[in-house]
DNA sequence: CAAATAACTTATCAACGTTAAGTTATCACC
DNA sequence: GGTGATAACTTAACGTTGATAAGTTATTTG
């Protein structure tokens, strides 16, 4: 009558969680989901092929997230959270505002550049669902917790820089905002074409980082 | 027996093609395509919707096309050539290096946004094959006809215009070829950042094309 | 032990891109 | 004016996809 053997032959099969430990299946959901995606990509990482390496079965991973994009905007939390704390870090130990504008810039490319899947899964790709190019969005940061605010938090810091840049008395070309805009785009699009065209023969990558921050930098200051 | 009544009812239905005219439905269908890309995007544009809309069924579509990233190549192709066109009126029309490059970036982004699905695919997409992937390389514009290869040819006249303006007298703060990809890289993100985050609370669009071109432009000029 | 319920599975859905196989209409030719 | 080749097209279906409904275990609590 096969009464037990716990699936000893081709599936992973984990085991079936205790009582109170569903969020230790939420991370191994996450981890792999994580992994296939940064593999293959948001669309050839199914929902079943994940369930298959946690080992579970795919309508399991309904029970902890509403859909398959949810996991992509954990993902997106996680990711982003590394990068807030740096920035974070460089608030704190950093006064002069231009100065902390310019580490701003390079701790961000330089976060791109070390971990180009996981940009490329969050602000490149072109199959990627509604909410999840939302991510980065200023406005409602209204619930700190829901997912995909991450990116946002980031925005929202370069533009509290370029406020305090204003206040500190330096003259701007334009309003915070449209700076912080800019500078942003600027630096994005230079980690974005590394990224993208790894085989293309851009010239150096230091000097393209650099260069964009300078070109972007003077751009912005009101020339005295 | 219903003999003959020619779909009176609610399907289009068009009319079947007489024998040398499968380019007519060609046509009719890159034309539906591109409709239904611009009103619904690429994923939600389906086969069937597309074949609806041109009256014929679902499979007739591969007759004409080998599938459906063929169809939105097709449509690439018939777009770009448009933006080679602008570009070769500028360099006709416009003979001071510096207002060529100028107007070089208006086209470019006017067109970017202007084609978001077309851009994306070409310049942002990282689920693309092989051939379209490479689009934006210099070096190997091997074959003009293959689909995909209108970015390099775009690139390549941004990077002759920047030696113009070198050869004119202008002294630049990079070579030819870093100006050039740092030219295109703020212009792109520009361009990047508005379509992947469309619904994102951005400053007006001319400014932040015209202030990226400026700042871009400034940051290349040596300073007299 | 027994009720409650967290954790999980099987079976199934509609929609997708795509293919196979069959059907009709048109043309060239005798 | 028939006849055969074939362009143009359709119906039926395949394999996957994300997602849901409904049922089944296993654990915890009283």
């Amino acid at each position: 009558m096969e009464t037990e053997l716990p699936a000893s032959s081709t599936a992973p099969s984990a085991s079936r969680k205790k009582r109170g430990e569903g969020h230790t299946r939420r991370d191994e959901i996450l981890l792999a989901a994580k992994t296939l995606f940064l593999e293959e990509g948001y669309d050839a990482a199914t929902i079943r092929k994940i369930a298959d390496r946690v080992g579970v079965s795919a309508p399991t991973l309904y029970l902890y997230f509403q859909d398959k994009e949810a996991i992509m905007l954990a993902l997106c939390d996680q990711t982003f959270g590394r990068l807030i704390e740096r920035i974070a870090k460089i608030e704190k130990t950093v006064t002069d505002p231009l100065e902390r504008i310019c580490r701003f810039g390079d701790a961000y490319a330089r976060f791109g550049l070390e971990h180009p899947d996981e940009y490329r899964l969050v602000f490149i790709g072109n199959n990627i669902p509604e909410a999840v190019r939302k991510v980065g969005h200023r406005m409602p940061i209204d619930d700190p917790t829901r997912p995909g605010v991450g990116g946002a938090l980031v925005f929202s810091r370069l533009v509290a820089m370029l406020s305090q840049l204003e206040a500190s008395g330096v003259k701007l070309n334009y309003p915070p905002d449209t700076c912080a805009e800019l500078c942003w785009m600027g630096i994005h699009g230079v980690v974005a074409a590394l990224i993208m065209k790894p085989d293309f023969p851009w010239s150096n990558r230091e000097t393209l980082i650099q260069g964009m921050q300078d070109i972007v930098i003077n751009g912005i200051l009101s020339r005295a």
